[in-house]
DNA sequence: ATCATGCATGACAGCGCTGTCATGCGTCAA
DNA sequence: TTGACGCATGACAGCGCTGTCATGCATGAT
C-alpha cells in the first residue's frame, strides 16, 4: 500500500494561492475571509480531501473539540438513554464525545477525569455529585464548563441537571400507601449514592407513616437485572411473607418481580404492589401494566450537550446553576388495587 | 481562580535532574532507562502532578491512544453489551475510546470514519460489513487495525469477529418448525443490513419446509422496543390470524409478544410460540422463560479491542482473518409446545 | 490633500512532545 | 592494550496548526 504523504494546511494554501493562515481563518473564522480566497480554498480542500488534523490544532490551541463523559457503567441502561440524548444535541456540531466509565470506583473516577482534563477537554460531564474530594477539586479548576447530571440538590460545581432521586422513591413509596399497600418492601441493586438516597427516600416514607419494625430492605452489590429482580423478589418473600407491595430500585428489578409473581401464582395487583423506577419504555408494555416514578435521562444528556455548546458560544446558565427536571409518578394496573379492570 | 502554567515534561526533568527526553523515554519505553533515573524521574511526576498532554504526543509521533468506536446507534441495547465488552477488555491499557454513532446512515459513517481517521486513531472498530464505497475504501487504506464486529460472511478489511445472522434466524424458525409450529411468522423494527439477512434465514428455511403462500412478515423503520413488539404482533393477529409461533428480531419484540399474548389470553407456547435474538438477560427470567438465538455481544467487543491491543503488539489475527463466534439456540417454554411443565 | 479607520491578509514563533542521530562511558575478547 | 560493542543519555529539529502582532490597501471624514 502506497503511503501518501499527509495534506496539510500548507498544500491547500498553495492550491487557493493564500497563505496558510487564511485557510486557518477559512475554516474557522469564515467571516474573515473574502468570499473569494474562500470559494479557492475550499475548492482546493475539496480536490485534496483535506481534513484538518486535530492533534494540531489542539497543541497549537490549547483546546480540543472533545467532550469527556464520565460515567459508572454503560452496561446501566440508565445511562443508555442519557448517551442517546448526548448524541442527539450532538448533531451539527464539531464536537466529539469521549467515553469513560467508573466501575462506581471513586478513584477510577479521579484517575479518569486527570486523563481527560490533560486533553483540554471542550466540556466535561459527570455523573452525580459523589466524587472524590481530590476529583471535585479536578472539576472545581477545570478550565471548561462542566456539567453534573443525574441528580440535583447538592451545590454544583458548574452545573447540574437531574432531579431528586430521594423525593422521587418518596413519592413512589408513598404511592404505595396511598392505593392501600400497607407492608411494602424496597428492592435494590449495586446501592450506588442516587440509589442510597432513593432508599433513604423510601424509609423516611415508611416512618412517617408509622410503619416499621421488621427490616423491608433487600439489596444486593450485584449489577442489577430482570434475573435478580426476581431473586431478591424470592429471598424477600422467604423472610416476609406478608410484604404486598415492592418500591424497585429500577424497571430491570420490577420487571423481575413480576415475572416471579406470576410464577408463584401471586395475583399483581391484588396481593402485591408493584412501582418501578425511571419508566423504561417497557413498563407501559407489560402485562400489567407497570407503575413506575419516570425520569426523563434522555433529555439529561441532550441538555448537558446543549449547556456546553451554549458556554462554548458565551451563553449557558451561569456557574453554580442547577436545572431540577423533576420526575412524574406513572400510576399504572400494578399498583391499582382493588380496582378492577 | 489562579491560572496555573501547565506543567510539561521540561519541569520533571528539571527536577529530576535529567534530559526531556530521558522522562520521555521513562515513559514510553522505562527499560531504556536506568533505575536510578527512573526513580527520580517518578519522584518528581509525583511531585508535581504531571500528566502528559496528548495532543503533542500525537503531533510529535503521528499517532494516539484513541480506538474509535462507529456503532449505528446508542439506544439499541446489543450495542450496550459490546460497549460492555470493550471497556471490560480496555482495562490496564492507554487505550481510550472516541464513540461515534452513525444512524444507521452510509453516508454519515463515511462522513465519521474520515473525521476519527484524522486523528490517527490506535484502532478503528466498525460494525459490519455494510460500509459505501467509500467508507471502505477509507478503512482499507486505514494506518491502523481495523475490526468489523457483529458479523462474519463477507471478506473483512482487515479482522472481523461475529456470527452469520443469516444462520442464526435460519436455525431459530427451524427451530419453531421442529416443535411443530405450522405457520410461524417474522417480526422486525428498523431493519438493518443484519436484521435483513435474519429475515432472509427465516424466509429460506420456510422455502425448504414448502411452508408459504402468504407473507408471515411484520416489519416498520422504527427503532426496536417492547411496545412495538405489542403493536407489531397484533398487526400480525389482525392480518394473519393462524399464526402459530413468532420469530422475533430481538428480545424486545419477542417481551412485546409475550405480553400482548398474555392481554389476549392466547397461550404461550401452546397457542403460540416465541422465539426471540440475541438472548438478553431477561428472557430466561420472563414467565413463561423465552426461547431465542443467543449471541455473545459482549465477547466481540471484549475481542476487538483484544485484537487491537495485539496488533498494536505485533501479534493479533493477521489480516483479512475472521472468528466466527457462532451462536446458541436457547430452547425455553416458550417454544416448548405440548410439553407440561 | 491628509489622516484615522476597517478589512483582508500575512509573518513569525511556538504549543509539548518524540524520531533520529550522536555522544560518552564501561566492558570484554583478542 | 586496543578496538568493538552495548548501554544510558542527550541535542536537535520538526510534527501541523494557531495566537499575536504587523502590513497593505481602500474608504470616508476633515
Amino acid at each position: 500500500m502506497e503511503k501518501t504523504r499527509k495534506i496539510t494546511l500548507a498544500d491547500v494554501a498553495a492550491i487557493a494561492d493564500v497563505s496558510p493562515i487564511t485557510v486557518s481563518r477559512a475554516l474557522r473564522d469564515p467571516d474573515k475571509v473574502s468570499p473569494d480566497a474562500k470559494a479557492r480554498i475550499a475548492t482546493a480542500i475539496n480536490r485534496l480531501g483535506y481534513v484538518p488534523d486535530p492533534a494540531a490544532r489542539a497543541l497549537a490551541s490549547g483546546r480540543t473539540d472533545i467532550v469527556g463523559v464520565i460515567i459508572p457503567s454503560v452496561s446501566n441502561n440508565v445511562f443508555a438513554d442519557v448517551m442517546r440524548g448526548i448524541y442527539d444535541s450532538l448533531q451539527d456540531s464539531p464536537l466529539g464525545v469521549q467515553l469513560g466509565t467508573t466501575r462506581y470506583s471513586p478513584s477510577t473516577e479521579e484517575q479518569l477525569l486527570r486523563v481527560f482534563l490533560s486533553q483540554r477537554p471542550a466540556g466535561l460531564i459527570v455523573a452525580g455529585h459523589d466524587q472524590s474530594p481530590g476529583a471535585r477539586a479536578l472539576l472545581q479548576n477545570a478550565n471548561c464548563p462542566v456539567v453534573q447530571i443525574m441528580e440535583v440538590g447538592p451545590p454544583p460545581v458548574d452545573f447540574a441537571i437531574g432531579l431528586s432521586h430521594y423525593q422521587a422513591a418518596r413519592d413512589g413509596a408513598q404511592h404505595l400507601l396511598d392505593m392501600g399497600y400497607r407492608a411494602p418492601a424496597f428492592l435494590g441493586a449495586q446501592m450506588d449514592p442516587r440509589s442510597q438516597r432513593r432508599l433513604a427516600g423510601f424509609r423516611d416514607c415508611m416512618l412517617a407513616a408509622g410503619i416499621g419494625g421488621d427490616d423491608p430492605v433487600v439489596t444486593t452489590p450485584e449489577p442489577s437485572s430482570v434475573s435478580l429482580g426476581c431473586r431478591l423478589f424470592a429471598d424477600l418473600m422467604a423472610r416476609r411473607p406478608h410484604t404486598d407491595a415492592v418500591l424497585c430500585n429500577n424497571d430491570d428489578l420490577a420487571l423481575g418481580v413480576l415475572f416471579e409473581a406470576q410464577r408463584r401464582n401471586i395475583r399483581v395487583p391484588d396481593q402485591m404492589g408493584i412501582c418501578g423506577f425511571n419508566d423504561h419504555e417497557m413498563m407501559s408494555a407489560a402485562e400489567p401494566p407497570l407503575t413506575s416514578v419516570g425520569t426523563d435521562r434522555f433529555e439529561m444528556g441532550r441538555a448537558a450537550i446543549q449547556q456546553i455548546r451554549d458556554r462554548l458560544a458565551g451563553q449557558g446558565h451561569p456557574r453554580g446553576h442547577a436545572v431540577d427536571l423533576g420526575f412524574r409518578l406513572i400510576p399504572r394496573a400494578s399498583t391499582a388495587r382493588g380496582i378492577r379492570g
